[in-house]
DNA sequence: GCGGATAATGTTATTATATAACGTTTAAGG
DNA sequence: CCTTAAACGTTATATAATAACATTATCCGC
């Protein structure tokens, strides 16, 4: 029983298969415990917390998820796999995000983390603010008033 | 009742007096359960989780100490307050970080998210890796091996 | 196919991190 | 004083993540 029957991806087992699709399928991140609530992910039999962070866990070895450290949450990365450093943008009024690519500035970064003899293996970047939609919507609003 | 006994910054309340210097005497960054459990913290009569937590809010907004996301621990800000981003270098060796400032890659970062029409309100920057000590200790050991 | 190694899963319990709700106390200013 | 807003205390609870251990599936060489 290796067929993902979620995911198109190979090479994924059901649970991990399960777990993309339900990210996939999401507009925004969803945490681990936002997954296990998802009623596709009860019916397809997934229903402890563990089995979801482990999901998660290989998905992310893979590049095929992201983790946003501020939200406790995670999101399909719809860029492919990739090994430069990914920024985020998180809008704080509807919590939606858009994932950057900081191919150019991550040298920057950690040239300046080797300027202190620091060995860095990771970048990570979140930026917290307004998406497009709500810093429109807030500015009619702010009009009206 | 305004006499902040443990720091020697003015406006700070008891509580928040005490997890400053809590923060301040440590060599790396706590969790507010760590900080909790120190002898010190206690005899101070700072024993709720809560309290802990409302004294690390405050200190957050003056800019006094920084959230390090991807350890959900707490710094000391060494650098008083500053409005430009900044980064942390996270050694995943011994646990000790230290603090960068991006006063010129901020804009750049920034910058990518308003071509994307986002605006930003925080920048926060985190690189795991190796501090200086952690990864020549690292060398001598495979050295020897 | 068989057998053994390795990875993935199931299950239960537990630990770690953070906040809600509510009442009380404290500090600052008129 | 007296009011008001901020800070605090207390208890309970919500949210996030992992430990421990048994079981099952998959891969690969034979």
């Amino acid at each position: 029983m290796a067929e993902p029957t979620a995911g198109t991806d190979r090479s994924l087992t059901r649970n991990q298969g399960e777990v993309l699709s339900a990210l996939k399928g999401a507009d925004k991140p969803l945490t681990a415990y936002d997954i296990l609530g998802l009623p596709k992910i009860r019916k397809a039999g997934l229903k402890a917390p563990l089995t979801i962070y482990r999901a998660l866990d290989k998905l992310m070895d893979q590049g095929l998820v992201h983790r946003i450290e501020s939200l406790n949450a995670f999101v399909h990365c719809d860029h492919g796999p990739h090994d430069h450093a990914t920024g985020f943008l998180i809008c704080s009024d509807c919590g939606r995000t858009l994932e950057v690519h900081l191919d150019d500035c991550e040298d920057h970064l950690a040239g300046r983390a080797r300027e202190q003899g620091f060995a860095v293996d990771a970048v990570k970047v979140e930026m917290t603010g307004r998406c497009p939609d709500c810093a429109a919507r807030q500015a009619a609003q702010a009009a009206t008033s």
